[in-house]
DNA sequence: CATATTTAAGACTATTTATTCCTAATTAAG
DNA sequence: CTTAATTAGGAATAAATAGTCTTAAATATG
């Protein structure tokens, strides 16, 4: 089940990289996220812009320069990280595409597909980006493979 | 969440049309399913062809000829239909793409997504096509919109 | 001020997925 | 035997996604 698209998956396994190894410098470089994690440069480069944007991330230019979670990772859920990068409506589509589905027209899996999604949005809006990287430090998960 | 391709997408809506509307005859015509469900002609035959090549339906060509299931509704689950649609590894994948994430070496998600997988797994595998066909055909839930 | 380091922006290319189209093969029926 | 109605097969096209590259802007440091 594809469930993230490459943007998703980068993405989070980059901001995972910075909530696990948080530089002592306010800012940590693309390029050492990008390098670590076996991932283009070019591509974690725009899929952070991206999130800069969105107001997730702060960046800044030059020199001992890079990007920043913009708020503490106790407070970033999972929930806010993959609705910024995949979409607000992330949690609204119908699994066999049906525009008007819902519990007025519902499709023949419309209930059960209500309840998995519900599951993940509830799981996703309490874990932290902080529980997270705690857990990666501390080697009980990876994020490299 | 787009959990399946639009080949999933259409060849389940498809499928289930065909369950739910059982012609009176030996086979449904591809022309018929595709018009009634507004889907494309061409795009619902190619997804039917990989259907019958992997022994899930049978066709027949010439005059009122179709497509049919190539066994009874009741004993077609859900899972054995979105696998072929979408591939034997579908419930294999990890949620942010790590090759190798597993219980030896599981991803920051790894336990909580392979929670939601086997849930899926689990009702996929006990929801038969025939029940769906009959909440469709009962109005209980609905195919088109 | 000159240089090096870093992100910003967006054009460009490649790959995958989705969709359409054309021709062939099969078969029923007149 | 001819015609019409089907699916089979696969090429061709379109669209979306993924990934690369080049240039610009910002900024620290000597």
């Amino acid at each position: 089940m594809k469930a993230l698209s490459q943007v998703g998956k980068y993405g989070l396994r980059a901001l995972l990289y910075l909530v696990a190894y948080p530089p002592d410098s306010q800012y940590l470089s693309i390029r050492q996220i990008s390098d670590d994690l076996g991932l283009s440069f070019h591509f974690v480069t725009k899929i952070f812009r991206e999130l800069t944007e969105k107001g997730l991330l702060i960046s800044y230019r030059g020199p001992s320069g890079g990007i920043a979670l913009a708020k503490p990772a106790e407070e970033i859920m999972l929930l806010e990280v993959i609705k910024a990068l995949e979409g607000d409506d992330y949690f609204d589509k119908c699994l066999i595409g049906l525009p008007h589905c819902g519990s007025a027209k519902p499709c023949p899996v419309h209930e059960f597909w209500k309840e998995v999604k519900t599951k993940l949005q509830h799981n996703f809006s309490e874990t932290s980006l902080a529980l997270l990287g705690e857990k990666i430090r501390t080697q009980e998960v990876r994020l490299d493979d």
